[in-house]
DNA sequence: CTGAAAGCGCTTACAG
DNA sequence: CTGAAAGCGCTTACAG
């Protein structure tokens, strides 16, 4: 690869003058600066980002850690952080940790190592010191669809609003017993559906009963295993909620496999849609979260946080929270 | 952040030292790195990778380049590349391009300024002058999926046979007039398939159908639109074949829209199949494609590229190919 | 308008 | 066993 130097020599200059030219950062003489542009044309230059970010202090990176990617949202999520950051000139490094605190912190360690700007977080919530430490170094967070600490910036969902809707869209189609499949309430987005929920669920005078099981949570055996229990033990139960959308799949699997009339004698709805619910053989009505858009606000956040200027001075900036509406979108299955 | 120069002035040595005694590099008197390991912990010290990479000319770092995540089989190998990449200590880097060659041009570009070890990439193969060219600049290229350039290593999976593989298990299950789903036959996998079905379908004497439309192919409504149409003409169609999940979907939904039976009078596959086949009302055969090795596969083969010692005079290793074998998991639709 | 120099934070021959 | 020096490829005050 061609470098600086090499261009400096071409064009008979110094490698000060050819970077001032190539980045325009000052006046340079239009005749220098053509023979600039030609050999670094001609030597096919291009800049090594390396060396400019750790002469600059800025690595123009930011890594986004989630715990999985395939058939969740995040995949939806982390394409909509990844294309904003590319429009904004940042490279986007990925971290998938499968709930595990222990990779969590493994890739938090190795991502504060100077490789990112930023760091974009939807975390196990068990290694909240380590956070604060990272933003302490200087090195700036957004928690992502999940909010554990309320000093650290966030884009999440308003999922309270969203469990409450739920419930009160049930209600008026008539449902007076609704199941609820859910998942860990360590975890904010769970532990807020469901107080949402059980809020709506006082007021209207519903019947709520819910289930659990060991599986992994954001999967379709959860949702299944949650259903069948359910219907085991409340043969009247005319909804079921699902926290995602995987869960709902279970659910739906469940409820025909007993041959039951969706929606007609019992509905099912998810609480974090994404596309899949629009593909089925009987669609799935679901509050769908605006993935994508979400994703660019966390990126568009985290980058206006890098280019604070109070940064330099390693102050920590104040914490911003942005939270989405979930909308309702009806489909087959109420 | 403390650097290397704090800890030695608090450590009472030169940096090069605490370098090597950091690193394990060569001998340091154990009261020596007794003292610099305090040093380092007191001071909380993390070496900057960037420095690192910039000095040692590795920057640990891959690309990761693909049409897209969610809903695709990318997000599945996108899981077992960061993986297995995090375990060889290796950091992924992630473009998604949406298939559009401009877009990809750019990230190339931008991954090629020295950001990268080594770019896998699923391609639109608009690009092709340009991978040559960066393979022929020192940074390793890997084919994932798709299969261009034969000069360039590749994981990919037996499309053909795939192909093949799906025609005959259709007319053994008594099919005789297929559907045929697919996409651009720019494409290998695409290509591929229609091949390998095409080559089947002469053997066997099947009947086949074929469609497309205007839609972006690997979409719900690509495979919707073509059932259509494909349902329209023939309504003595026992069987289809789409190329992808979705657009297996897509059929199931046009094909229960008309009251038609899965599978009793028409039976549904899709050629490359991911768990979403297993979570429906009725779960989808297909042929499943071993992503998450397939990712691991890809990450192995170009960090072994990377490191490969040829490498540093320059030289190009001779290209690697992996093909997986595309299983069949028979499930409710055929 | 442009060059010479210092420095970002490391590593690694080279001495001793 | 450890220090001093050079250098990875850039940028940016500082002169002139």
């Amino acid at each position: 690869m061609a470098t600086l130097k090499d261009v400096a020599r071409l064009a008979c200059v110094d490698v000060s003058t050819v970077s001032r030219a190539l980045n325009n950062t000052s006046y340079v003489h239009p005749d220098t600066k053509a023979r600039i542009y030609a050999a670094a044309k001609e030597l096919g230059y291009h800049p090594n980002v390396l060396a400019q970010a750790l002469r600059q202090g800025k690595r123009h990176t930011i890594g986004v850690v989630v715990p999985r990617l395939h058939m969740t949202i995040f995949s939806e999520i982390l394409q909509g952080i990844e294309g904003k950051a590319r429009q904004l000139g940042y490279y986007t490094l990925i971290c998938a940790t499968e709930d595990d605190p222990k990779t969590e912190k493994e890739c938090l360690s190795r991502l504060r190592n100077g490789f990112v700007d930023g760091i974009i977080i939807a975390g196990t919530g068990r290694n909240g010191r380590l956070l604060r430490d990272i933003q302490a170094s200087g090195i700036s967070v957004v928690q992502l669809v999940r909010r554990q600490d309320s000093q650290l910036s966030s884009v999440v969902a308003d999922y309270k609003t969203c469990g409450a809707d739920a419930a009160r869209y049930l209600y008026d189609k008539g449902c007076r017993k609704v199941g609820f499949i859910s998942g860990s309430f360590h975890l904010s987005p769970y532990k807020e559906r469901f107080d949402g929920f059980n809020k709506a669920v006082q007021e209207l005078g519903l019947q709520a009963v819910f289930s659990q099981s060991d599986l992994a949570v954001n999967s379709f055996e959860y949702g299944y295993q949650c259903a069948q229990q359910m219907l085991d033990d409340h043969s009247d139960l005319d909804a079921i909620l699902a926290a995602v959308d995987v869960q709902g799949l279970g659910a739906i699997r469940a409820v025909t496999e007993r041959g039951l009339k969706i929606p007609r004698q019992i509905k099912v709805v998810s609480m974090t849609g994404h596309e899949v619910g629009g593909m089925l053989q009987t669609t799935m009505t679901s509050m769908e979260m605006p993935a994508h858009r979400m994703g660019e606000s966390a990126a568009q956040m985290i980058i206006e946080e890098i280019q604070l200027p109070a940064r330099k001075d390693g102050q920590i900036p104040a914490p911003q929270h942005r939270s989405f509406a979930m909308v309702l979108e009806e489909r087959e299955t109420s």
